[in-house]
DNA sequence: CAGATTATCTGGACTCTGTCCAGATAGCGG
DNA sequence: CCGCTATCTGGACAGAGTCCAGATAATCTG
């Protein structure tokens, strides 16, 4: 990790380590508000701006990954081995991953590119989860 | 569409039929704020408010579709026959529609539901249209 | 067609996320 | 230990969208 940092010309902060941490506890998937807060509690203190920049400095290098579903606003995860794509639930929004489907799937290479240079196809899947489920019976 | 309004027991104000036809215009995928401004154009005036509470109701009927990419506020476009998804530039965040891919996509699916009920599967291609690609290379 | 009902509109205050700015701090290479 | 800058801090500010309460105006009824 230590080498990842210094790799792509990051300083070692007390602030940018409490951030790394604050979004590999418990649970992935972490909004800034989450982070700004578990930070504060390792530090003691820390401006909210440090948290956005630490944020966008650790995308850039690649260290975490941002996703923006739609109706809530951006999540920052650990990037893992990778392109695991994402389930998220209408009624709590709740975030669990899914691994990339086995094989080179068909959909990812739309023929009509218009162009374009595709780098990524992004897939969310949207349903319910267990507990709104039953909530929503009830 | 009339009948569709009707149908959803939606009433035809001329505000809401302003909110329409703006999006039907040329190109699809508007965002509020240009949407806000054409039904003015229409209209006269119109409350930021009653664009957004049409807006609302329309999605909620089925008549629109919104979407939110990443780094974009909403995007609303009429919702046509359907399931297309959509190609993003990462320069300048122009969006274009990409039919459906043929056949039950397997990617669509995924084994691992975590006991979710899943409804649909969203995809975002994400690229560099033409323009931003000379950009670059410049 | 008049009256009642209530979906819609209006306008302004306000919230949430996140960004901009400029000066103060503090890692890290030498 | 020094100096260069990447980082931090704190506060002002911006964009997108929501909340609220009263005024309007489609539709429904008779």
């Amino acid at each position: 990790m230590l080498q990842l940092l210094r790799q792509s010309n990051l300083r070692m902060t007390a602030q940018r380590l409490a951030v790394l941490s604050s979004i590999d506890a418990e649970g992935r998937h972490k909004d800034a508000e989450f982070i700004v807060n578990a930070a504060r509690q390792r530090l003691g203190s820390m401006s909210r701006q440090a948290v956005y920049d630490n944020l966008h400095a650790l995308v850039a290098a690649g260290i975490l990954r941002r996703i923006e579903p739609a109706g809530s606003s951006a999540l920052y995860e650990t990037r893992v081995a990778d392109n695991h794509h994402h389930l998220i639930c209408r009624g709590c929004q709740a975030v669990v991953d899914i691994d990339c489907v086995v094989g080179a799937a068909p959909c990812l290479e739309p023929d009509q590119n218009h162009g374009y240079v595709i780098d990524e196809a992004e897939i969310v899947f949207w349903g319910l989860c267990p507990e709104c489920q039953s909530q929503t019976k009830k």
